[in-house]
RNA sequence: GGGGAUAUCGUCUAGAGGUUAGGACGAGGGAUUUUCAGUCCUUAAACCGGGGUUCGAUUCCCCGUAUCCCUACCA
């Protein structure tokens, strides 16, 4: 049988990490293994807290920007749909009725009100608490009924309860941690089917995992615990019971539950810091998996697809590791081809106000040729200069601001690099040497801008480095950025030689601080 | 209170009944360059505790401890 897992993310807000790690694994073992991944929407949960339309375009987007498309799901449909919960709420109901009318289930009349007053009166003795399952008494069910039937005049509203046995046990035997034995008597009597009709997780998930086929079910370890519930339910129904695992959590560093307090934990904000999808594939992944005695931790897309399986899974849970993701992600910033990277990073100039948004589509050429010219042009030479000193695209405008800003001496610059490198007594002739020869340089290239700064060095009688420091000063403002030939050359002879002049000028009577 | 799970450097992890307990991030040091970044070299850094089993356990078993998760008409 070919294998079919599901990623079945509520639309909660913006997915959280860990779901999409879980969705990451599914997806890769359903390619490693030739099988499908379907994506499943549980949207039961109609609470205006918990029920976010706007999630579901969130998941979606973070499933197509990762590159890990379902082969059924919401968007698409498949031969198994509909792909949300919402819609398949009969489904529920005529398993709820097999259940009852087998007398696994049963319907309860309980109020909210007489639930937490039982659960408190629990919590009080210092009792483990649960439902005291009362309605499971036919006589005492119909007595609820009746008592609600006369105060509210109309039929009372009930749940549907899973009538789990009395005594024995139930093992769940997950892949990675093995026999995992519950006591019946334990266990809750979980409401399956809610008084809005919608049904639990508890019975809307085995019954679609049934009724579309899946083979494994991975999920959040969180959801161990009420394993035994989660078991007997798909036994109750008669379906077979998927192979299960659970993968650890992803923590933060306090190791408690990975959570906004700990940092960003939506996936929406990692897209847009401009993490490349690669490496959060890549990091998400070797957060509670190895490919075993293979010391690397890089690893493609492919390589991660032909590597994945279960077995590879870890049990104890990892903790999220920003300094490593950015890491990685530098890493792959710094393999990617240019022209990608000025792709991704155009965007951020823009938002930034670095770059002008690019003219309409009916817009004169003449307009449109300006601004390929003087705007897409320049940020094709500048972008790729501060490539390798990028950790996530979102620091690029930081990185290459002052390309495009207007420098105006003393306006920009950085008050340490100032006092640190335009206080050379040589400043001033320095200056003019440069200006004159970069001004007469035939062609704009580094050979050429490094063979008149050698020059300009020499002239001087000063060190090398003592010539190239004042220059990226005063030129860029800062004593930190990419080679300085390759800066000029970038920036061009214009803005070169007004920056220089420009400082030359206001520095003729020594340097004006104005910090 | 009850139940479940887990336990190797600070972090992610590898590992085998006998190893110098390996790699990566981060940290320290050094080299290189034109600053930064990068790259290369390098240092420090771990088997939770106690019992067993065994010639030998960090590895297998038990107990303890600690931590996390669940304990909803949420998933």
């Amino acid at each position: 049988m070919s294998v079919r897992v599901r990623y079945a993310p509520s639309p909660t807000g913006s997915p959280h990490v860990g779901n999409l790690r879980t969705a990451i694994y599914d997806w890769l073992l359903a390619r490693k293994e030739g099988g499908q991944f379907l994506a499943r929407l549980e949207d039961t949960d109609r609470s205006p807290e918990r029920y976010v339309p706007e999630g579901i375009y969130d998941i979606e987007s973070s499933l197509r920007f990762l590159g890990i498309l379902p082969d059924e799901w919401w968007v698409t449909g498949g031969p198994v749909g509909p792909y949300v919960q919402s819609e398949r709420l009969p489904l529920y109901q005529e398993q709820a009725e097999r259940l009852l009318a087998s007398g696994q289930a049963y319907r309860c009349y309980c109020t909210r009100e007489r639930l937490e007053a039982v659960r408190a009166m629990q919590q009080q003795n210092k009792q483990p608490t649960g439902y005291d399952r009362r309605c499971r008494d036919p006589k005492l069910r119909e007595e609820m009924r009746l008592e609600r039937l006369e105060r509210e005049g109309a039929e009372p509203s009930s749940v549907v309860r899973l009538a789990m046995p009395r005594e024995g046990v139930t093992v769940l035997h997950d892949l990675i941690r093995g026999d995992v034995t519950f006591e019946n008597a334990l266990q809750d009597d979980q409401v399956l089917l809610k008084s809005d009709g919608y049904p639990t997780y508890f019975l809307a998930c085995p019954v679609d995992d049934h009724l579309m086929g899946i083979t494994h079910i991975l999920r959040g370890d969180d959801w161990l615990s009420s394993g035994a519930k989660f078991t007997h339910v798909f036994k109750a129904l008669g379906f077979a019971m998927p192979t299960i695992v659970h993968p650890p959590l992803i923590v933060g560093a306090d190791k408690k539950k990975l959570s906004k307090r700990h940092g960003a934990t939506q996936f929406t904000w990692f897209i847009e810091q401009g993490y490349l999808p690669e490496a959060l594939i890549n990091f998400l992944v070797l957060l509670g998996w190895s490919a075993g005695d293979e010391n690397r931790e890089l690893f493609t897309i492919p390589e991660l697809i032909a590597r994945f399986s279960l077995e590879g899974l870890s049990e104890h849970p990892a903790v999220f590791d920003y300094d490593k993701l950015k890491w990685m992600n530098g890493h792959y910033i710094r393999q990617s081809e240019p022209g990608r990277i000025i792709g991704m990073c155009l965007p951020y100039l823009r938002k930034a106000g670095l770059i002008a948004d690019a003219p309409d589509a009916n817009a004169p050429d003449a307009e449109k040729e300006a601004y390929r010219v003087g705007t897409l042009d320049y940020a094709r030479r500048v972008i790729p200069l501060e490539q390798g000193r990028m950790k996530t695209l979102a620091e690029v405008t930081e990185l290459v601001g002052f390309f495009f800003e207007e420098l105006d001496y003393p306006h920009g610059y950085e008050e340490k690099a100032v006092a640190k490198w335009l206080r050379a007594p040589y400043l001033q002739p320095m200056l003019r040497k440069e200006i004159e020869g970069y001004g007469a340089l035939g062609e704009w290239t580094v050979a050429g801008l490094e063979a008149v700064t050698r020059a300009v060095g020499e002239e001087l009688d000063v060190k090398f480095a003592d010539v190239i420091h004042p220059t990226r000063v005063a030129t860029t403002g800062r004593t930190v950025g990419p080679g300085l030939f390759e800066t000029l050359w970038a920036l061009g002879r214009e803005r070169v030689l007004t920056r220089l002049q420009t400082v030359l000028e206001r520095t003729a009577n020594g340097i004006e601080t104005p910090f």
